[in-house]
DNA sequence: TGTAATATACACAGACCTGTGTACTATGCA
DNA sequence: TGCATAGTACACAGGTCTGTGTATATTACA
């Protein structure tokens, strides 16, 4: 019948309704939508704060390192955002969204938050070490900025296209670490515009 | 007895838990904290989504103007936002977690954060304007994602100085657009330092 | 003083929440 | 076949929430 193990489709259906209506939606309600009852899913995940924690833990991904030059790997990147901005689903970014509904500042949600940025400004800062630039350390966290700045403008403006402003905004950043040596090369073409699948990797 | 009116008072609280703790806090918690009886603020505010409405609308501020150089306004903005993550009360920016609390993409706060951001946004193009920028409708949008990418990442460190690294990205970018001539100027002194009164201004 | 507006205390309806208890059923395995 | 494991259905306790109803008190003003 369930062709998937029940605590997997606990999850699915948990990442789906946190992400998509916050974490104070009911778990009377995951429950249904994952056609589970409410016992089972309570003999998984003793307590709803044990599931959100494996919600963000899920959501903790690699991002995907390609063989291409590092700045364009970074700006690349971008093209990424782009096109999650532009999926139907999306509400912004899932751990600053439980960090700032989650008052309590102790709460497990606030340290996988942090590990989660944190992962992508060290894959930046890698990226940018590999091409040498100056100061791998400040110019990483400030595009970790960028990134974080579209996702909320994108998320207030309902606008996919602001991440094109913080790809030029990091194009900018780049050149001036002495990471990317062309001018902006018009607006490298209209884009292949592949829809996503299923969920953009952003978090 | 009450030296203000009511319907201050209620909107003052409101604003501090609704900021404080989310937009989930319950009414009753607001009438007790604000000394009046739940009735009355049924009688002011006829459901919570119009006080929520009224707390929104009431951070909406102008951003203060100097008669210093634009591209030093500009840098300004992002010492009030050091300052501001500094607070003791920091959480982020009000009506991005508003948008975000509130799942409805059609509740009124999603216009009104639209006018939040907007309003910094024009508020930096005429600066750019002012001072010869080759294109300030671009690099305004370049420079509230920093803005708000500094928001979220000083919500999720607990860092306020993330307005550093931004102020810097802000700097190199204003330098591209040429509107700053002088080199990094060393780390600008370190900082006057003055503690907020009460609250700073980011939405 | 009298009258009208405004505030209060307090109970309540109806809904939803987390988490538990309990008895029943299906399934895999020896 | 027997038995343990895992899932289901369902009720329930105890709490919170929004919003209303009602009867009483305070205040402002003419």
């Amino acid at each position: 019948m369930s062709r998937k193990p029940a605590s997997e489709r606990i999850l699915e259906t948990a990442d789906r309704l946190f992400y998509g209506q916050g974490t104070v939606i009911g778990v009377d309600t995951i429950a249904a939508e994952a056609g589970i009852s409410k016992r089972t899913l309570y003999n998984h995940y003793p307590s709803k704060d044990t599931l959100i924690v494996a919600y963000l833990q899920r959501r903790l991904r690699e991002i995907p390192t390609t063989d291409a030059p590092p700045a364009q790997q970074i700006l690349d990147d971008f093209d990424r955002l782009e096109r999650a901005f532009g999926w139907d689903g999306f509400r912004g970014c899932a751990f600053v969204n439980a960090v700032a509904e989650l008052k309590d500042p102790r709460h497990a949600a606030n340290a996988i938050a942090l590990q989660f940025k944190e992962r992508r400004r060290q894959w930046f800062r890698a990226l940018l070490e590999l091409g040498g630039a100056p100061d791998p350390e400040g110019l990483s966290l400030q595009l970790l900025l960028l990134v974080d700045g579209a996702i909320a403008a994108a998320l207030v403006r309902k606008d996919p296209t602001v991440a094109r402003a913080a790809k030029e905004a990091a194009r900018v950043l780049l050149q001036a670490a002495g990471l990317v040596a062309h001018a902006p090369t018009a607006p490298s073409a209209p884009k292949p515009a592949d829809p996503p699948a299923s969920r953009p990797p952003l978090g």
